[in-house]
DNA sequence: CTATTTGCAAACGATTTGCAAAACA
DNA sequence: TGTTTTGCAAATCGTTTGCAAATAG
């Protein structure tokens, strides 16, 4: 992971990467594309797991801005469908691009003894979701599962 | 849980509310049988849907007692498995009786723009889960399924 | 009596917000 | 230009914690 862009200064060529599709988004919803935002987009699209917005702070590096900036894209890509929030309860929320925009899709067993985390592949049937999705007329759904329970070494407490 | 066979003990003193179960449990696992915890686990008895802990300690009235008493203890039951926390995204906790204790177990079906909920029957297959569980070697296992989406009246926003 | 638990207040960490300056379209 | 967005700082909000007094067992 090399960031070889200069400082941000008030010089910044729209970059390379395919963000074209990300800032065709932006624009219909109507929104601009700010260095911020292409510099958020950008940290997620390397990384696999969600990030809260602390982390993707910490990842932007050269491109820094403002915490603050960074909770109020949060909400406005969640809001035109960008990013996907997770919140694994420890007390931050999390984010990660949309499927839709290339990442894995998975879920989580977490012990709630030690909070263990161990990744799992079953997911929801797809029927059913579809099923839910046109009885009560909702679009753009997607879920959220997680598992919950006592991992081997908790089992005794 | 290391012994699933539960023995019959002639040690009861003050049993007299329908919390014989539950006070059983906290006694199982050293804690004491406090106003504060009975009045919680009374208010989680006669609520249906998931409450936080600022409803909680609302609707205490008269067993009043302090919030930071309320978080402890939703900790505690949290860990003895009476209770279930959940997280609908909105920032705060929000806890309900665990299965076993007698809530009915469902999922919900959320707006991601304007916050309505929706309640939802389907549920997660059970053999996935116990496939799950003992792949992993946990036990007590429990799922949390929710489901975002765009409600009719937000998919032209 | 002794270990837990509670009330109270202060401490915290995550997230939000007001406002003037800076950046897109 | 007219808006939208950002930086900065202060404000919120849910949750946690230290400590002495109160309480269950």
């Amino acid at each position: 992971m090399s960031s070889p862009c200069a400082q941000h200064q008030h010089v910044h060529r729209l970059i390379q990467q395919p963000l074209t599709e990300l800032t065709e988004k932006l624009r219909r919803g109507a929104r601009k594309v700010t260095a911020p935002r292409q510099a958020i987009l950008d940290v997620l699209r390397k990384h696999a797991s969600p990030l809260t917005n602390k982390e993707i702070h910490a990842a932007l590096g050269k491109e820094d801005c403002d915490l603050a900036t960074i909770y109020r894209n949060m909400h406005t890509l969640e809001l035109l469908g960008l990013v996907r929030r997770y919140d694994f309860g420890d007390g931050a929320a999390r984010f990660e691009l949309s499927a839709e925009e290339g990442s894995s899709h998975h879920h989580h067993l977490v012990c709630t003894r030690c909070r263990l985390i161990v990744e799992v592949d079953e997911c929801f049937p797809e029927e059913f979701q579809s099923a839910i999705a046109s009885r009560h007329g909702f679009t753009q759904v997607q879920h959220r599962l997680e598992f919950t329970g006592w991992c081997p070494k908790c089992q005794s407490r």
